[in-house]
DNA sequence: ATGCATTGTGCACACGATTACACAAACGGT
DNA sequence: ACCGTTTGTGTAATCGTGTGCACAATGCAT
């Protein structure tokens, strides 16, 4: 009870404590079992008096089940995934699921990181993150079957997936701008090349397209604000853009700065900025930004059904598509 | 080797194909133990080809030790606590140690969550969250030694314990508030009442009493944007202060928003308002925000350095303190 | 050639739980 | 009173590794 002893209690010694044998233990621990009402009374009352809670790392190699997630994702900190993995992890916690987080931005060997965390035997895999090759991470977590969340097209693969399509709200919002008279188009990225990169950047040129126009320019951040500040001033001041689309709402704020402090220019007369994500910090009263927004806690329903399929053991990979909208603000 | 198998090989399995023991496979992936380079070489080539690795959960349970660390945080999402999580989270992979996430905001039952984390055996806990008591986390890990991260002083306990310090940057930073003639303090707390939240408050509020001053109001947010900003509409309105400290930036950038816009007053000749943590987000062109800093490589170094101490078994609390920063914005 | 230290490998048990099987006791229906 | 079923518990095997001990083989010094 009091934080005296340091070893853990056996469920051998427990028996031996309650007078039964050590399966009758585990028997009290599990809900449906047969057991006599009384000896689990019993042995809950005698296990809480000595702090006895079931070893998970025992139980999880008998089980082949360990009730370990892995999150496989870029960064805490930054806000654009970070909405996501607080409801993911919250809907996991409720299931009794705990998240392992495998944090590959700026981490040497997200190869090796994802192996140790296989041997773990985690149940479930999610990856949230574009610097992870999905046929890397189908590979490495092969046996974990559910693999997860993806934007690019995984076909034939046998892992299910959540597709996410943006081209109509794109639509929207190019349509909005061009209207207002901008004429000069960049796409700021948000990495060198990933894939889910490369496919926003094609709901908004194939939005152009539809109009005969097509970016003017495009520049390379890494999704930070400062990425965001640095590149802006890039394309407008050399390349004379009036328009950014930026691949996450954090740059976009970045633009939007470089663009009132060093051009002395303000959205949406001047310049148009457009983000992705839709985070709430981008409806901040100081932000206030128009963005290519996803309904995280529908995004998050759907990782969650996928992975309830998959407890299920219903077969064959399946596949959620869930599409974004635009949300409006003053800066296009 | 391909993805087609589904089920991981065994040590044992692996023996029969390389012809040897299983024992000996053991061996083959403990750096120091006694096997010939060439069996070692010719297992590792067979292992390589089966795409076999050793079976942490039994490793786990064989060795007593489970590499896993339980981070106890409030939330995700939250930037206050995201920069620490963030570099904690690469200086554990970077020593083969996994984390294991508990959010405790909105988590109806943080004991239940913490129970669950401890039946995994996990090796260090850090405690990150002013919402669990450190009491609790104290009785539910009694085996693990938490590496508690207090602000609180935690005396004759058997844990280990960061404090910070902000007593003498909070006094610079009122002296130069109250120099630039403010007169009328108020505390915007983060929540209701945690011990983290009070010790903040007391840095400021000994400050103010130094110089014959107090807070003239006091108001409970939520560590949010949106609080801060309702929350200063109050005070500014009905309790008429002109400086406002805020239990952190978040906050403190809602505080400001609502000045600029509802009240239409500016930082800092109108009202002063102060942040605390010294987020990124915090020295943003739209922020440049006046707050009490904390050098985040610093603590996470602290944080590091307690939980080597740990492993190498060095006995004894120990307890690392750390000071704080004040960082000058244009808000005060 | 003998004795001793070193190296490499296998056997068997431990880690702490779950669970199929066996069996005794209790129960219910005729 | 008898038999079949249900209920409760113990025994022992299992999950996949790590490791102490035993033992054979090798190397080295005398």
């Amino acid at each position: 009870m009091s934080g005296m002893n340091r070893r853990r209690i056996t469920s051998k010694e427990l028996a031996k404590l309650a007078g039964v044998s050590s399966a009758t233990i585990s028997r009290a621990f599990s809900p449906d079992s047969r057991i006599g009402s009384a000896t689990r009374d019993r042995i809950l009352a005698v296990a809480r008096e000595h702090g006895y809670q079931p070893n998970a790392i025992a139980r999880s190699l008998n089980n082949q089940r360990s009730r370990l997630v892995a999150l496989v994702v870029n960064a805490i900190g930054n806000p654009c995934e970070a909405e996501e993995q607080q409801l993911l992890v919250h809907r996991l916690q409720a299931r009794q699921l705990l998240p392992i987080i495998l944090c590959c931005a700026d981490h040497s060997d997200r190869l090796q990181l994802m192996r140790l965390a296989s041997t773990y035997q985690v149940d479930h895999v999610v990856v949230f993150s574009d610097m992870v090759s999905m046929q890397d991470a189908v590979d490495i977590f092969h046996t974990t079957k559910p693999i997860i969340v993806s934007f690019e097209p995984l076909e034939n693969e046998d892992v299910s997936s959540i597709r996410i399509d943006g081209s109509e709200a794109a639509d929207e919002i190019i349509d909005k701008i061009v209207r207002d008279g901008k004429k000069r188009f960049a796409y700021l990225s948000g990495t060198n090349s990933s894939w889910i990169d490369k496919l926003r950047r094609k709901w908004f040129a194939d939005a152009l397209a539809k109009r005969g126009l097509s970016f003017e320019a495009q520049a390379f951040g890494d999704y930070s604000y400062d990425s965001g500040f640095k590149e802006a001033v890039l394309l407008l001041h050399r390349d004379k853009v009036d328009a950014i689309i930026c691949g996450n709402d954090v740059m976009a704020i970045g633009a939007r700065d470089a663009a009132r402090r060093v051009l002395r220019k303000n959205t949406p007369d001047d310049i148009a900025i457009v983000g992705q994500d839709g985070i709430a910090m981008a409806a901040w009263d100081c932000n206030d930004l128009t963005t290519l927004s996803l309904d995280h806690v529908a995004f998050i329903d759907a990782v969650v059904e996928l992975i309830e399929r998959h407890d299920a053991e219903i077969e064959g990979p399946h596949s959620i598509t869930l599409t974004c909208t635009a949300r409006w603000g003053s800066t296009a």
